[in-house]
Formats: C-alpha cells, structure tokens, sequence
DNA sequence: TATTAATGATAACGATACGGCATCATCGGA
DNA sequence: TCCGATGATGCCGTATCGTTATCATTAATA
C-alpha cells in the first residue's frame, strides 16, 4: 500500500524548480541567492529527487556540480512541466478576468440583421480567447434556453419584463413596409399605416413569432385595425419570399435594409413612431467573467456607436 | 516581500492531482475514496487553490458539485500541467535505463567498411530515442577525443593497451592486397607475402595511420622486408585511387571488400594469417546508461553474428 | 411531519516535511 | 601552512498535511 503509483510521483513543483535553479546555476549557492533560500535546503531538495527517482542527476563534490546524463533530460522535462504549469496559472487568471471562456449567443433574426454581426466582430477579435459560438434562436425559446443555461446571452425582440434577467438595448427599430415591387402602395415614397387596412399579410408562424406579432398587432390597432395575415412562414426570409411571391405584405424592421430581395420594395411607415426594441439579455446571477466581459464591453460599444447612427439617420 | 511572484505560483501537483479528481467525479467523498484520502484533505485543497487564484472554482453545496467557467479553464491546465510531470517521470526513468540518451561513436575507416553500420543501424531500430552521432576519426584522434569526452565510443584499430579502457572486439580481419588490375601479382589468386618484397606501397600519412603502420610493417617484417613506401593518402579512398592510378599496391584489412573501385584487384594473401583487429572501446568509469546499453547490446550482437560469419569465411 | 442518509465544511490533534542556522569535511589557491 | 569556498549534515522551530470526530444542510423516506 505503500508504494508510490508512477503515474503520481513523489515530486512536487517545487523541487523541480529548485533542481532546474542548481542544474542552470551548477552551483548550490548560487541557486540558494537566487531562490532566496538557505543552501541546505537545495541539498537536501536534490538529495530527495534523487532517492525518489534512484538515479543520480547531478555529479558534484567541493569544487564544480554537472548534469549528469539522466540529470540532463530529467531537467528538460522540469522546464516543460514548469512552464506547462506557469502557463495554467496565467490561463486562469486570464480566465478569472473573463479573458479565457467560453459565450454562446442566441440571436433572432431582427438582431443578426441589425448590429449583433459587428459587435461580435469586433469582440472576438478584441478578446480572441473567449470562443464565440452564435445559435439561432426565436425569442421565446432564448428565454427557455436563458433559463436552462445552453446560451448566456440572448439577442431577441424587447420588451422585456423578465424577473431575473437583465439587459441592454441593442437596437431599436422603426418598422417599415416591405411589399412586392409592383404592388400599387410601393409607388409612394412612405406609406401611411391606415392604408394597410385590409391588406394581405404575410407574417411569421403565430407560434414562434409571438413576441413580434404583438407589436404588429399593436400599431395596426394604433390606427384602428386588424391585419388580415394570410400566410405564415418559419423565418424572414422565408416571408420575403411569399411577399416576392405577391402573396402579401409584411411589416418588419428597418434593419431588413441590410437584407435585399429581387422584386421587393421597402417603404418607411407614415403617422406612426412604432419601434420594436432587440436587446440583449442574461441572467442577473450569471457570475461568468466572459459574461461580465462581454457585457461591458457591449455595454460601451454601444454607447460609442448609437449617438453616431442616431445622427446619421 | 509576501507577494507571490505569478512566475513561481505556491501551487503544487499534489493540488492539482486533488483538484483533477474533484473536477471530475464532481463529488468531495468520491475523489477522497479514490485518492484514498479523508473527504476534508480535499475541501481543505480546494479552498487553498481557491485562496492562491483568488477565485471560485468548483461551485458546491450539500447537494451537488459543479465547475465554474474558471474552474474548467483551470482544470484543462491541470491535465496538461499533471500529464508533462508524469511524461517527465517516465522519460527520466527511461534515461536511468539508458533507453534515451546521446551517443557519439568515432569510427575508422577500417569500421565502417565492416559490420560496424550494421550494428548502428540494428541498435538505432531498437532503441529510437537514442540518438547516436557518427564521427570519422583515426585512431589515435579517438583516443584523445575519448579522454576529453568527446565521443564516448570509439571503433578503432586495435589492439589496444590504454588504461582506463574497456574494449570489445569488432572485427579481426584478415590481410588482403590490393593492386591495379593490370599489376603482375594480380594474376595470382592468392599472393605470397614474400612477393611484395621491393614492390611500392601506397599507405595512410604516417602521422595518422600509425597504428594501422605498425601492423603493415610488422606483417612484412615477419617475411623478412620493410615495405618501400612510394605514396601516402589521408583515407582509404585516397589509397585506393592511388593504386587505380599504378602508383602501387598496398596491403589493408579485408572488409575493404565491401568497397569497390573499377581498375582494382583484391587478392589475399598467403603464407601469413595475420589479423587485424578493430575494437570499440570506452572509458570504463563512463556511467553514461546509454553507454552500457550500447555496450551490453554490442557484445550481444557480436555473440551472435560472430559465429555465423567465421562459419560463412 | 418527523426521520434518515448523504453531502461538504469545520475544528482539533498528531505526524511529517520544510527551511534556517550552525557546523563539518574537502579541496584549491595564496 | 593557512584561508576561503563549496556541498553535506545535524538540529530545531514552524508550517503544512492527513485523520478523526462532528456540524449544518438538504433531499428522500416513513
């Protein structure tokens, strides 16, 4: 019971750092100065290495100390382990920093149309340590997943009134009209919301689209109907499709600029200020430091990049 | 004065090992029973890691154990930090027997036209992290290079008297002449010694071939004439395109057989079965492990193609 | 609802290991 | 012959480690 596995040897980091100080130094005293300790103490350091190991690392006597042959490869693996372990350290303060890590993002698609693409753009290159991995999420499973712990952040569609979650405005979209190039309203420059009454609507499946709809719903009530949706896809590009396909028209946000499609016009929505909030949201008692790094960081860049679009626009 | 230096971290793998079993059965007592320790050594561990580095890393309470985003980066360094001092034990183990290591070999030409490559390449397949460096030296420059550690084998031309050597013999190889093809005595299929009496010889430079001299001169003393030497080469090659060139004839070790030269003849000799040897030799207090591996698997190797070649001849 | 079992944390104690000091043995140089 | 430098050794105080016993908390169970 008392013989030592060799896959657990006896030897700790200290000791191989006191052989590798005497083997560069091939003095005893000189390696005490440098380690700040008493000469003895690398004596008997050596002296326990070489009973553990039961091989002689070092030839010496009173006038010069050498590497043996074993001493010479045994001293080459001490300043691999040695770095190896300097390095551990330095990763993990990293870490404890947020350097190091791990994020996975949630986005919805009014996000990855909008400024979520640049703002990971320019986290990752800022903090390349810290893996970035991006999944593609409706609003209302980014809650659920929030909860579960699979992503850390969510970019999806505000309002927001989650207990335990907070979050950061990333953008805040004026809706606009996307309708087929040759419909009859897409000959004005704006269109004025009331004249969407009665039109066919191409919108997003009820189930998964939720939180949106609410809005769209909400500015059509603002002018005093109700949109007649005829059509139902999966995702935006899918309803830029039915409305390519004058199936309809949509009402989206105006980071859908980003995005073009053969034969559809986008026209800016008249009498109205409606805007459908993105934000990105975590969870309050998160403690991770990529989290606490990645928001910060938004948080700033953010405050950099909004006043310039807001007086660009 | 107390601050630790992040360069010598007061972590050690005992740690790191406690740590690594924690992490990963994600149970205090479980990793106690492995590591056959009492479940608060390994609380105690953690929290000293956790004090060094300043951070939490395993999230626990009564009911489970996890690792925080720190805790795995920290983590990952540990294997690799444990796995470097573990493949440091086992290379310094495979030094002690002498299974890694350097060993430089001097050689003469006589030594490498015999079984001497053979032996190399057979001990290089078995023992690959050995790495075995080659140098041409005559004899007497192996001698010195072996007194100054220089080389730590020599394959020379034997016999040999040095204190403080040990030896084994390599090969004993019998006398040949070698001649232009046109010569007289190359019609003979075997030449009798006493023929070369006033013949011109072409031999190795005096002040390096001493040792090879004193057998060719003690050969024709023993039938009666000093060789009358005409021309002196640096190497065996040099001699040979010496002869091709009918400057003269010259006597030398029959494993010059395994070399060939257009315009040459190679008879042997008769009357006379004197031999040659050609020994590695060492210093007999090196303690090198590579050195007496080397020696342990030369002598083995001679035991057995020794005997099969004196059957073959 | 009370009990039980399991978990990690904590305190106290004994054993071991470590570092520092004083000293020794040895060897080269003055 | 003496001196100085080197590594080795013995002794002692302290720090650290491992163990045992125990506690606080929580989920499962009766």
């Amino acid at each position: 019971m008392t013989t030592k596995s060799l896959t657990t040897p006896a030897c700790d980091l200290r000791q191989m750092r006191y052989f590798v100080a005497v083997a560069e130094a091939l003095s005893f005293r000189r390696a005490a100065e440098q380690l700040n300790v008493a000469q003895p103490a690398l004596s008997r350091a050596i002296r326990q290495l070489e009973e553990t190991l039961e091989v002689r690392l070092l030839e010496r006597n009173n006038r010069w100390v050498e590497l043996t042959e074993v001493g010479a490869v045994f001293l080459d693996g001490c300043r691999q382990t040695l770095s190896s372990a300097e390095r551990t350290f330095r990763d993990t303060l990293k870490a404890r920093a947020g350097e190091i890590g791990n994020l996975t993002i949630g986005y919805t698609d009014f996000a990855i149309s909008g400024i979520l693409p640049e703002l990971i753009q320019v986290f990752r290159s800022r903090y390349p340590e810290i893996t970035v991995e991006l999944v593609h999420m409706v609003t209302f499973v980014q809650l659920e997943a929030l909860a579960s712990g699979e992503i850390q952040v969510g970019a999806m569609t505000g309002p927001l009134a989650e207990p335990g979650l907070d979050q950061v405005m990333l953008q805040n979209d004026r809706l606009v009209v996307i309708l087929p190039k040759t419909h009859r309203l897409a000959k004005l420059d704006a269109i004025p919301l009331a004249k969407l009454a009665g039109e066919p609507f191409v919108t997003g499946q009820e189930a998964y689209w939720r939180h949106y709809l609410t809005h769209m719903m909400a500015v059509c009530q603002s002018a005093g109907f109700r949109p007649r949706i005829v059509e139902e896809a999966y995702n935006s590009e899918g309803i830029f499709g039915l409305v390519a396909a004058n199936m309809g028209l949509t009402l989206h946000v105006e980071a859908a600029r980003n995005y073009f499609r053969r034969g559809l016009a986008i026209r800016p929505l008249q009498d109205t200020d409606y805007r459908v909030p993105t934000v990105a949201a975590w969870n309050e008692d998160d403690r991770s430091p990529s989290l606490a790094l990645f928001i910060a960081f938004a948080k700033q860049w953010l405050q950099e990049h909004d006043p310039e679009e807001e007086m660009a626009g």
